[in-house]
DNA sequence: CAAAATTAAATTGCACACAATTTAATTGTT
DNA sequence: AACAATTAAATTGTGTGCAATTTAATTTTG
């Protein structure tokens, strides 16, 4: 017995799609941060990680990979070029060498204050209202956990 | 005057970010899609482009890229690579040289027959009510139509 | 304590995204 | 008609994502 009555071609339609809205909006999304995140220098993925980092800063390759829900394979090329921009030291823990630090540098802990208006920026652009905005993030918030699970 | 009072530091938060919210929540249902979709031998942004083909066959590149937020750069290796799985034909218009219209091949239609069943399994999987399903899609949609703009 | 199992990053290979440029064809302008 | 401007794809180069494997270190087990 089908779950939902609506027909397979309706239901194949490009713009009913929650994944293909999902997808879209985010890829917009990420191209109203590209001006922002070029005068800083960062890539967009390499900002999020820098938003973790400016939360809490020391931690694991793996402990930013669960924040971020990125892998190693993802994010070891992504730390070596903040690593290059003097941003983020990577450091060998000495109690298990299999564990990689990854430590702000004091250019990295600066870039935090010029980071401060681009939310504000991006929510401007964006044209939500605060309501709006803060329900979408709650919404995708656990859809996402649903989705991991 | 700011728009808003809530405190940069609290809008520096990853979790208080729509973007990353989308981001993460798009790459997750893209997870969702993987198993489904390698049976059919298609990537996701594969799949994306052959929805839009099964709604409206022989499109030009650029209106594929239209329907599909993607440019030239995007969509000429992806479609390269369908062509190579004998999904579909790249064929100069003879009228206009410049223009490629992509045509679905006799397997690529057959295709869609096999990927009908598809939406279904997500809907399952991703434990969303109808409802809350059409409202986030036509959020999203709005969403992004103002971030396009 | 030595071998096996596990763990954390790194590496490899493939497929996007996208900015910027290039190529080739068509259209517009004198 | 000649030439500039425009257009449509393709190309180039960089940076992700991610599955699969590898490497190296640590922990568990016999």
């Amino acid at each position: 017995m089908p779950i939902k009555s609506t027909p397979d071609n309706a239901m194949l339609l490009l713009d009913n799609q929650l994944c293909f809205a999902l997808y879209s909006t985010s890829l917009a999304m990420t191209k109203l941060y590209k001006p922002l995140l070029d005068e800083l220098g960062l890539t967009y993925p390499q900002y999020l990680a820098m938003l973790v980092l400016w939360e809490k800063d020391g931690l694991m390759v793996s402990e930013l990979g669960e924040r971020l829900y990125l892998d190693s394979g993802t994010l070891t090329p992504l730390l070596k070029r903040l690593e290059a921009s003097g941003l983020i030291s990577r450091i060998r823990a000495v109690e298990d060498e299999r564990r990689v630090h990854i430590t702000l540098t004091a250019a990295g802990r600066k870039l935090k204050s010029r980071a401060a208006k681009i939310p504000g920026c991006i929510l401007e652009a964006s044209q939500c209202s605060i309501p709006e905005l803060t329900a979408l993030t709650q919404q995708m918030r656990a859809l996402r956990q649903r989705l991991v699970a």
